[in-house]
DNA sequence: TCTGGGGTCCTAGGACCC
DNA sequence: TCTGGGGTCCTAGGACCC
């Protein structure tokens, strides 16, 4: 048996635990650049925002309904999935953090009433974090998400599901009949896996609930469109196709993109623009112990100001040797950027892909005798490096190639509305008055 | 004027080999 | 001049997730 938790409105939710002036009203955190919504409280939601609703298309309703937008605050919301993860993985023996805010738990050895059990969970976690959260508990991962999001629906509008299923579902402890009325009220879509595409050519077959889903013959779902499916039909039926990351992989692609907080038109700004992201990619390639064998460079125009000329460039470049050395990487990115630049555009986006990953300890030297092996001195510049932003700040060191920080970047991104760092800056730290 | 960012996996098709 | 079949590897693109 698997419980999937997850955080309820996750960034609104932990904006809300430092800041209660935010409960109780409609709230939503906005992306990069304060470019469209990514999160909604409840109450926003009830006002008909959609998810990834642009900005300057509900901002209408802060005069209106008195709505509140918040930048997106990243430290902070990693900083409390930490201390929720952290927590939540003592509802089981086995814990796979899926998302920065949900994690599957293994409950199989675990004995007593899971419902109850998950409840008091849910308790602590809101008790001692300060985050709401839903839980949902099936025989595999797909039917946990389900019960998740029938747990979730319940809550936000009681009576949407058959019984009291509200913050905790138990699909595996509900009589078939039951279970197979509370498929029936999921549409095919809020299934696990079934995206916009699949859900369009679902319904032209008449599958338009999970339990259509779950009868669909597993064979037919392969042939006429993939094992993904196929799977996904499987673990409906309670048939588990897979089990729990038990620890968690190495990424097999580290990626830093970025729309620029107003046109860029000059190869200088772009310049400065993917040598910041190079290195901010290169900090978690060394972070997570791996270095890379390619890499790729893109920019691209707006798509959305169809009046103007389009253009998406990118190239690939392949690395001589493997590596984590940022300043290495910064003068591939600049031979590609060089390659796929033309002038005359206002571009908008740009982005630096590390692909090829393998554990340093397990790197081919160049054969070549003219080209020394990666040095010393280099990896453990890259440490130094690497300590000193960690303790001082992100940009304390920085290629001089990238401009800077917070001074006359082209390209740096608007954030208006952030909060402040309460859980990871001193000077942020809140103070409790008598 | 103003529309995010970071991932994974699967599949089809081409290149190449025997 | 005609003629076959099967396998692997790589890549680009599509679909999905949050």
């Amino acid at each position: 048996m698997y419980a999937l938790i997850d955080g309820n409105n996750f960034y609104v939710s932990c904006e809300r635990v430092f800041n209660p002036r935010l409960r109780g009203r409609p709230v939503v955190v906005l992306s990069n650049n304060d470019g469209c919504a990514i999160a909604r409280s409840n109450e926003a939601k009830a006002l008909g925002i959609r998810m990834g609703a642009p900005w300057y298309q509900i901002r209408h309703l802060e005069q209106e309904a008195g709505l509140l937008a918040l930048s997106a605050n990243f430290a902070l919301y990693g900083d409390m999935s930490d201390r929720m993860m952290a927590l939540a993985a003592g509802l089981g023996h086995h814990q796979e953090v899926y998302s920065i805010d949900e994690c599957f738990v293994d409950l199989s050895g675990i004995r007593g009433d899971l419902e109850d059990r998950s409840r008091r969970m849910r308790h602590r976690l809101l008790q001692w974090v300060g985050l709401p959260t839903c839980i949902g508990i099936g025989p595999t991962r797909t039917l946990a998400k389900l019960a998740n999001h029938i747990a979730k629906a319940a809550e936000r509008k009681p009576g949407s599901y058959p019984g009291s299923h509200a913050q905790i579902c138990h699909l595996g402890a509900v009589a078939p009949q039951a279970r197979e009325s509370l498929l029936a009220a999921t549409a095919v879509n809020d299934v696990w896996g079934v995206g916009w595409r699949l859900a369009p050519q679902l319904h032209a077959a008449g599958i338009h609930s999970a339990l259509d889903l779950c009868r669909l013959d597993p064979a037919l779902a392969r042939r006429r469109w993939s094992v993904a499916l196929e799977h996904t039909v499987q673990e409906l039926r309670g048939i588990a196709c897979a089990g729990l990351e038990h620890e968690a992989q190495a990424r097999r692609e580290i990626a830093c993109t970025r729309s620029f907080g107003g046109p860029v038109t000059e190869l200088s700004d772009l310049q400065e623009a993917v040598t910041d992201f190079t290195s901010r990619a290169a900090e978690k390639l060394r972070r997570q112990g791996s270095r890379a064998g390619r890499l790729m460079v893109f920019i691209r125009t707006s798509p959305f100001r169809r009046q103007e000329g389009q253009y998406s460039g990118s190239v690939v470049v392949p690395l001589r040797q493997r590596t984590d050395d940022s300043a290495a990487m910064a003068r591939a990115v600049h031979d590609g950027l060089r390659a796929i630049y033309r002038p005359g555009f206002r571009y908008a986006r740009a982005g630096v892909v590390l692909f090829d990953l393998a554990q340093a300890d397990g790197v081919q030297h160049e054969l070549a005798l003219e080209v020394a092996p990666p040095s010393e001195r280099r990896s453990r510049l890259m440490q130094v490096i690497d300590g000193v932003n960690r303790r001082h700040g992100r940009d304390t060191l920085q290629l001089a190639g990238a401009g800077l920080a917070g001074d006359g970047r082209a390209w740096a991104m608007r954030q208006e509305r952030r909060s402040p760092g309460y859980t990871t800056q001193w000077q942020d730290l809140l103070e409790a008055k008598a």
